[in-house]
DNA sequence: GCATTCGCATCTGTATACAGGCTTGTATTC
DNA sequence: GAATACAAGCCTGTATACAGATGCGAATGC
């Protein structure tokens, strides 16, 4: 058990909503919850709270609560979000990253190399998330990585459903940006930041339009099956 | 009563964190606010969750919530993120605002005028907030919409502090920005955002530095006093 | 006089119980 | 046969009760 019952339960059930392990729209019984997660309604009503402030799950009253549902169009618009804050955050790096952390950032970058063989897709797309979080760190705003964290977590799915078919070309494009960033280079690293996260979005939104109708016919073990053989 | 007793004491306790009704950093007695608010502590715990959520209260296990507290960093990096979602919204505004939002924000910030006699600090920062939000929302993006307002949540007892002094250059300003993006100039009316939310920066975190203090010790009374009587 | 420890009071953390509302299924009527 | 109304069961919404933890204060020992 972690510190306190709340913070154990917020944190699998966010896991457990991100990840699909439960399905987008669906209800939640909090009595059937409860007994899954061990312990009673209060604590994991009070974690749901804090999963709705997040827009990981919605809440109608009367009715209960209900795993996000999938709009393209917020999905859509989240990825414009994400490509915003990046796209400053890559500039903003650039005038002002301290040298060790741009070091380091290129060294995990580079070190991992362009061998992407023997990852799972999920594998992957943490690495891909990881490396645009350490450009949003190296702004030194923490409010901006945060509020990046969260928009990230209500896109991670879709990152791993099409990411798939891209993971050399993105890993090309991450070493492109890193060198802008390194020459100091902020329109450059902006534009080519921005273009990276544009060239999935359309993509994307398509992706999801599928992916929906996957996890809603099959359920998310099949859809997981088919995102990780494809790597 | 609103529909539910969770969204009623929600509402009501953001608006006392956000306007100071509660001192930052001040511990809050569960069962006090609960009589205070008329409910029991269950709904009150929900609604303290999604509050911390939103980092409008925190929560350290054993000790309980308190109200945020106001760190000059964080608002000086919620200042700067601010500035990163305006420049890009009023940029995608003049790209793709549709012609009738863009002639109400127009007629809703010319019609009040240049005239601000008469308005207390806070209907003027009110007023100022509505002018941003209102370029964001000609986006079409939604959850940049939210983000920006839950941002807003988190500074906009300080937009109070600072505005009494530049209410009308604030003014000034805002109707180059609306000139800008109604000839669809988005370099320009970005720029001139972009200028108008930095020159405020130092400022806000000077105030903020003896905002704190202030509150600490005189309490949110008197400093409410001072700021409304400034207008 | 100062520090340390013990105990009490208060408050948090969680479970449980109960009331009200919603949904669903069935039966009856048109 | 279809539609509507009624009833039963389940689930949410909230209060309350209890146990454990925390912090403060007093008392005691050095």
């Amino acid at each position: 058990m972690s510190d306190t019952r709340v913070e154990d339960i917020y944190g699998r059930l966010k896991a457990m909503v991100v990840g699909f392990g439960i399905r987008p729209g669906e209800r939640l019984n909090e009595v059937a919850l409860s007994r899954e997660l061990g312990a009673s309604r209060t604590p994991l009503r009070e974690a749901l709270n804090r999963l709705m402030a997040e827009r990981l799950v919605e809440f109608r009253p009367g009715a209960g609560f209900f795993c996000r549902a999938l709009e393209p169009q917020a999905i859509y618009d989240l990825y414009e979000l994400r490509k915003i804050l990046e796209t400053s955050a890559v500039m903003f790096a650039c005038a002002r990253a301290d040298v060790d952390g741009l070091e380091a950032l290129h060294e995990q970058t580079m070190s991992r190399g362009l061998d992407i063989t023997g990852l799972t897709v999920a594998q992957a797309a943490e690495r891909d998330e990881e490396f645009h979080l350490g450009i949003a760190r190296l702004t030194g705003n923490a409010e901006l990585v945060r509020d990046l964290q969260t928009i990230n977590d209500r896109i991670r799915f879709i990152r791993w459903v099409n990411m798939a078919a891209r993971v050399a070309a993105s890993k090309r494009e991450h070493v492109a940006v890193l060198e802008a960033l390194m020459q100091r280079d902020a329109d450059r690293a902006g534009d080519l930041l921005a273009a990276h996260i544009s060239q999935r979005m359309d993509q994307v939104v398509a992706a999801v339009k599928e992916g929906i109708t996957s996890i809603y016919m099959a359920g998310p073990d099949e859809l997981m099956a088919r995102v990780l053989e494809e790597a």
